[in-house]
DNA sequence: TTTGCTTTGAGAACCATTTTCAATAAGGAG
DNA sequence: CTCCTTATTGAAAATGGTTCTCAAAGCAAA
């Protein structure tokens, strides 16, 4: 049967993608491992990530900039707050909001829900041109 | 200056958006144009919507497989609820919630701020194998 | 060590989208 | 209506993230 191996690559991708507190893209996250003198395909970055999504070890998030970005799937749910001219992300969490969308998704027959809540802006560092 | 002007592979893209009442991927339109005798090219398709995007006619929404997919704009804001394995749409508006995460930004300083808010999950049709 | 697997990774393939740029056509001026 | 200026078109090529190919390499058991 088809089973798996745990070699030092995957873990490097554990570790490396533990270490940030948000979303990562996989060339991201390749270009770190290699500059820390990690030697790894990425196509093996992609190949990890892809099974740590697929055993909820990890979430995917795709932009539209068509780009999917990693975080390691984990303690506390929260989301974040973009700013679209520097970059910078703040965390948040939402209060009673998680429970409303899951109530809001079950109403409508929907089940395994998960959700996707994103906000963006000009961060105060960063005034519009 | 920068004038737009008004020609009928405008008008086509726009008529045929508008008679899909979910979300439909450029290409798709594309092909259903063509399908009809309407013979323009994809990249005017794109630059069509893309222009309708920037003057909000239109609404974008990239998927998880990275395709994008417009909608004509209607008039509320509202957000989606997607079924991952057959890819049904349903509305939805939020009550308090918009005013929530104006502020929430604002306390962090933040400005010119949008967001985006989707769920996903299994609609009642797609029973999970 | 030998055998039988799974994994790796460089490069090619994919595919949606964007760019290029010469040809075309919209729309105002005369 | 005709001329001109300039935005628009679209076929083909470029881009860029992601996936596929497949030979070489690694791990585990016998």
């Amino acid at each position: 049967m088809t089973q798996k191996r745990a070699t030092w690559q995957k873990a490097a991708v554990r570790d490396q993608l533990g270490q940030k507190a948000g979303f990562v893209s996989a060339q991201a996250l390749h270009a770190e491992l290699v500059a820390s003198g990690q030697k790894l395909g990425l196509t093996t970055v992609y190949r990890a990530l892809t099974e740590m999504v697929e055993s909820s070890e990890a979430d995917a998030l795709t932009g539209s900039d068509g780009e999917t970005r990693y975080r390691i799937c984990g303690t506390a749910h929260h989301h974040h707050l973009i700013c679209t001219t520097c970059g910078k992300t703040v965390e948040f969490e939402l209060g009673g909001f998680e429970a409303a969308t899951r109530d809001l998704a079950q109403s409508h027959g929907f089940k395994e829900v998960s959700h996707s809540i994103e906000l963006f802006g000009t961060c105060a560092d960063c005034p519009r041109g």
